[in-house]
DNA sequence: CTTCGGTGATCCCTTCCACCG
DNA sequence: GCGGTGGAAGGGATCACCGAA
């Protein structure tokens, strides 16, 4: 059960440096009085004997693991896992360790129990990559000693977090299909319970309305590419029904519905961009060699991810516990998005 | 420094079960010997106390984290990312914790930083999430006392590995291809120093050699869409200036580079499949709704991170230590791959 | 005043050993 | 001798002191 060899010990290199152990504690913890060429010593028989700090050890001791948890996406969303990337490296960068728990964010009770998992991990702090409902009602209903950050979410009174100015992006992205000469825009916005696609349908709406426009907006299940193709199958039926028009633009929540609704569209005999023009959002993989190269927003993950982990340090260390805002997205324009057909001409 | 207030301890809940620590212990870790009446007063007692057993002390006594490490490509591969996830699921359904590092593989310093991070928290074991050499050089330069797994490698002599059987899902896709009646085949192979594209590679190459048909091969630099679109641009290019002809049907390593590989094949008025056919390799997100929707391989990533976890544990556990092989891949097809275009037909 | 050594206490748990019916 | 329980001994590091060069 317990066949592993002793490492060694504090006290192993400090035999070996021809010192005190405490004198080596003091050195790994930087303690000011010591001499230098003492210092070279302990590190120098640290080096030989591949000397490991027992961190299990200093947690019992200092009540504190160094490890931070982040609960995330488990289905393979593009903006999360980004996310979850820049929160590791940002951690590590200041020597922090990153345990992860992967869930279905729709799943209250799956959120509680890897947010549970990692407590008893006993991590200093907690990000959970999800501006989803449920999660957010996971993390308020946790009682947890520390500190949790949702990454992506609006900030609410009593959780941190950090959030990306959705509603900033889908500005930019109708105002780029206004500016094109679009007039009757169709939002195919994100599954509602993520407070990210609200938001894009709030900055979507909110521009259509500053323009005197009708908006007209169409929820989507998820943010996959076969329910945007559905969507899209589902438009183009109603069209041809003459139960609806074609809108000459769409701007879809994220790329990958931009993709299934583009997909339906060349289904449907109709070009893109002269006939419809899409817009995506995520500056997923590929999208920049989709057919055609879609017009979409990028956003600083990056950015999110190393202000998730310092927002989670200051809590932990009692500094700040104000939530802060990352920088908006920026568009990127591409083939997607074209001035409207001419209104006169009927498609379908 | 030490704000926190002290948790409750097994002592806490041994006062107010009414019995010795010794008891709660015996309680938390399963001994048989404990009175039914006096096992439920415990439960109860750290129920009511929201006990939480410390690890790190645990970890202390046991010289066991357990904790496993994983190291993973900090890119967006879409491969990994999965296999990263469901390594994760794996071992929490295990009671484990998994500690995340993500790096640049294709760079061994980083790796190696990476793993040395993993170590000093103290993991019982690492998976390195790449069939990247350099990934694998850093792991067998690695003089590390846990075990290490690479996932998705074939298996060296020293290292433990679990890999996807990539020749097969080559050899079915080029199969696929032959079956449809195409002679002229060309493999957009993906980066050379990673196991996975020299192995569907190899797959590529037997299959036509097995047919008596002469493979064409052309290695990209990384798996993204750009470096496809640039290498179907400069495949065009060859084909416009009479120094290539080409091919029938292109068998690209992964989604991304063939989606690359289309764009480019639309940029210069040619149909995909009619004339010419692409197969990808992955099913990543979206390539069902690319235009055309794409045949393509899909892997059991979720097996592979199950048997890594596996593996990790038997050979914790000094129980084995061999290596062992995930399922084969299996094809999918879709629209765009069809019975190739007349030869006599020139194109370009 | 700086640099270092020494001691003792502590963190919380597991494991070995001993006890008692 | 066995089921149930308790006591003591670490495990490796941190921290607070005191003392001594």
């Amino acid at each position: 059960m317990n066949a592993r060899p002793r490492p060694p010990a504090i006290t192993d290199v400090a035999s070996a440096a021809g010192v005190s152990y405490q004198t080596v504690s003091r050195v790994i913890n930087d303690h000011p009085n010591v001499a230098t060429d003492t210092r070279e010593r302990v590190l120098d028989a640290m080096q030989r004997l591949g000397y490991r700090r027992n961190i299990a050890a200093r947690a019992l001791k200092t009540r504190r693991t160094g490890v931070f948890g982040v609960v995330a996406s488990g289905s393979h969303l593009f903006g999360p896992t980004r996310t979850l990337v820049s929160i590791e490296q940002a951690a590590r960068a200041k020597g922090l360790f990153v345990s992860l728990a992967t869930v279905d964010l729709q799943h209250k009770d799956e959120v509680t129990a890897a947010i549970e998992h990692l407590l008893d991990q006993g991590v200093d702090g907690i990000v959970v990559v999800a501006s989803h409902d449920e999660a957010a009602a996971a993390v308020l209903e946790s009682t947890t000693q520390v500190p949790v950050v949702v990454a992506g979410r609006a900030a609410g009174e009593h959780t941190l977090a950090v959030a990306i100015d959705q509603e900033a992006g889908a500005k930019v992205a109708t105002r780029h299909l206004l500016d094109l000469g679009h007039r009757d825009v169709l939002h195919l916005a994100g599954p509602a319970p993520w407070v990210d696609a609200r938001a894009r349908a709030v900055g979507f709406r909110e521009t259509m309305a500053a323009a005197g426009l009708a908006p007209r907006t169409l929820w989507a299940d998820d943010w996959s590419a076969e329910v945007g193709y559905l969507a899209g199958q589902e438009l183009v039926a109603r069209v041809r029904r003459r139960r609806s028009t074609l809108p000459t633009a769409i701007f879809a929540a994220n790329d990958l519905l931009a993709l299934g609704m583009m997909h339906a569209l060349a289904d449907a005999r109709l070009n893109v961009p002269h006939d419809v023009s899409v817009v995506g959002y995520d500056d997923g993989d590929g999208s920049a060699h989709f057919v055609p190269p879609l017009t979409t927003v990028a956003q600083e993950l990056e950015e999110l991810g190393y202000r998730c982990v310092e927002l989670l340090l200051a809590a932990r260390d009692g500094t700040a516990t104000s939530s802060s805002v990352a920088v908006s997205p920026r568009l990127l324009v591409r083939e997607s998005t074209a001035p409207p057909r001419d209104p006169a001409r009927v498609l379908l």
